[in-house]
DNA sequence: TTGCTTATGAGAACTATTAACAACTGTAAA
DNA sequence: TTTACAGTTGTTAATAGTTCTCATAAGCAA
């Protein structure tokens, strides 16, 4: 009913074109994680999605989940205690850090770290494919 | 039957002064886990416990585990893939390069790297209390 | 040796996630 | 538009890793 969302065709059309068939579930998934600016798990997101489609199940979030991530729309992260929570990859790759007390993430974003990351695996023979790292901090008084 | 060893006699000691119960379950695996130099995990540890002390079950293992990590005897790691994998504290500070074609674990260490999380958390207002960094990496052709 | 308290083994329970499978539904072609 | 088929879904069962429960066993201080 009614029409779609800019933003609603723009992703429908990218899922299509990638050969993924643009079914309701997904529609709601990807309206949900669009508009989530923390990284909720899967839990979470089956929640929110529930409110646009009903019908969805925690099932098809979690294997949606793997869809988008192999296809590069979302990143997974399984940060210490819990299950793996998820955002979208849109923006520039970035660390986090979490805070201990509150449990809020934090994203930063050092080209130094990174440098230094692929120098100490070079002088070992390798090269990085990915890697992971996590801050778990406490507010300073 | 026999003396102990100096190393078991040493444990022992440590184990007593924090107040923990010495038992046979808990040499056993303080000596797995002394004598291992890779990162195993709970079930390893525990069909190598059994060939020093049968009786020994996984419950006991993991509980044990839990002990020793609130008391700073081991520390735990959670790489991607699998469970829980573990090592001996006595060594100084190490990050970890995870091999992902075999699977080997390398370990290394970064002052530098260090410095700029310390100095990232600062900036904005956090201390860290520990973080976790692995690098997966592909041996270089 | 006693007595209290902690630790143990066995198995159930739990959490997060994936798999199986029959029913349903996008999608492209007719 | 209808058809037809392959991809997707919900439900439920299964799995992996870990923790919990509880009755029994065994450290350890007196």
């Amino acid at each position: 009913m009614g029409g779609e969302s800019e933003k609603t065709e723009k992703m429908t059309a990218a899922l299509r074109k990638a050969g993924i068939r643009v079914t309701r579930q997904r529609i709601a998934l990807l309206g949900v994680l669009a508009d989530a600016d923390d990284h909720p798990d899967a839990v979470e997101l089956h929640d929110r999605a529930k409110q646009i489609e009903p019908t969805v199940s925690l099932a098809t979030v979690y294997r949606t989940l793997s869809v988008l991530e192999e296809s590069g729309v979302v990143h997974r992260h399984s940060f210490e205690g819990g299950g793996a929570r998820f955002e979208t990859s849109h923006e520039e790759h970035h660390d986090h850090i979490l805070d201990v007390d509150t449990g809020e993430v934090i994203e930063f974003q050092s080209d130094k770290i990174e440098q230094l990351q692929d120098e100490i695996a070079r002088e070992l023979g390798y090269e990085v494919v990915h890697h992971r790292l996590e801050l778990y901090c406490r507010k300073k008084s």
